[in-house]
DNA sequence: CGTAACCTTGATTAAGATCAATTCTCGTGG
DNA sequence: CCACGAGAATTGATCTTAATCAAGGTTACG
């Protein structure tokens, strides 16, 4: 009985409630499906909700489908025989993740051992997910040119996304990296806010952005600390606020 | 008189002398193209003969189109204010390079000032590649799922490369980098040739190839001469002979 | 046969990883 | 509300890999 009331309380008193189709309206590679189209998909997808540090998948797993981020983080990383770790995207709410193998043998046989190309973990305590299965929804594709132009579209941004990260790695040093997170952190803020602020939050801890930008915690403190020194930037937790935006655009090169 | 001549002999004298068309159809991309649309293609798409050494596009020209390799060899690579260079692709004949910023917009206002991802090279001499512009082909998609499909496929192959490219940068040493490098084109030499064959042959020059690996020629030059002391390989101008397939395996790891 | 591009080898250096030791922060239970 | 403990972050000392710098050697091609 206790259990229940438990159970039941958050949907009771929580007005802005979910439905697994409200969110599908708010996915880029959904937009172009219509309500019939996003209830099929919703009756046989899966939510799951995993506690930060629960792993989602491994890139040894079968396929299984890609999935719909409902609330949280989620990392997808690469991870070394000796356990170094390198993240490849963080994947916030609204945005979709291990949609590749779906399609990377098109036309050929469909090979059932087909894997996923990273790892994924959650990254923030309660995060949802929605499993969507591979085989429901090919067929959507093969009758939906606009479908495919959305995922046509979002390959393309990762493509040159991952374009940019590995330029970034192979042709620039850790202090030039920092700065180029901060400042892409510090535009991104901005565009969404129209008016200047010159602080940004951290969404992800300073070990994943370490290894987001090819480095370790270690040496991603230093280089904080040198970029404080050179009084480009103050860093208090999570907080970052920009002193200098000309230096830090000079220092990113 | 005499220039007209030169330039009518090779068509004459060369019994495989293609067309466009010819080649169209090798294209893994035009695949569920029919002869109407090649044609169409055909007409407004424009060649390009290139020497080794020559720029196709910089990374900072507006978009014009995407190339298809006729003949040749290619290199996509990002290059740092220093002048260090890093391969990301190279692309031979019947592929395709340079079609990303087509979609990357797609439903936003159609930008004008949209750029090449990286820059591109010919690396062989006579390297031939002809142009499709972008705005004709873009009507194509919209009206063709089988074309949407198989340049879905073609981006999902890409981000996996990509993928595994980053996880090489990040999480091996050079001596795997090399290991996996010439295992994977024994594997892909004997898939090719069925029988076994311990002899694979460079495509490109070492230069390139370290570029390509995320090193530069003296550490790859002496990366090979340790898996030559220790009985892994050998190597002999541009070509590798496999001494010790197990040995190699083990340390790609 | 000569020159330029390509490749190799050796000596040195530097960036950043590793190892080790605190300190800080924050959630949890008493 | 405070204390505790675990994970996160910082700092310092040292080490390692591979880049840089410098000089020859090889190969291909006009």
């Amino acid at each position: 009985m206790r259990l229940t009331l438990l159970r039941l309380l958050p949907v009771r008193l929580n007005g802005d409630y979910m439905t697994d189709i409200d969110l599908f309206k708010k996915v880029y590679l959904f937009s172009s499906l219509n309500e019939a189209e996003l209830e099929s998909i919703s009756k046989i997808s899966r939510s799951r909700t995993f506690n930060k540090g629960d792993i989602i998948f491994f890139d040894t797993e079968p396929y299984l489908g890609f999935y719909v981020v409902k609330t949280g983080l989620v990392k997808i990383y690469k991870i070394s025989n000796d356990g170094r770790e390198h993240i490849l995207h963080i994947i916030a709410s609204d945005n979709t993740f291990g949609e590749v193998p779906l399609f990377e043998n098109f036309g050929e046989s469909p090979k059932e051992d087909s894997r996923y190309p990273a790892n994924s973990m959650a990254i923030e305590e309660n995060t949802q997910v929605i499993l969507i299965p591979a085989r429901a929804f090919t067929d959507l594709f093969e009758n939906n040119v606009k479908l495919c132009l959305k995922l046509i579209s979002g390959f393309a941004r990762r493509l040159r996304y991952l374009n940019h990260h590995i330029e970034e790695l192979t042709l620039k040093d850790v202090t030039k990296r920092v700065a180029g997170f901060v400042l892409a952190e510090f535009n991104k803020s901005n565009k969404q806010n129209k008016k200047t602020k010159s602080e940004i939050t951290l969404q992800i801890s300073k070990n994943d952005l370490a290894s987001l930008l090819g480095t370790i915690p270690e040496t991603l403190s230093r280089t904080f600390k040198k970029l404080n020194e050179d009084n480009i930037l103050e860093v208090t937790g999570k907080a970052i606020l920009v002193l200098d935006i000309n230096k830090l655009k000079e220092t990113a090169s």
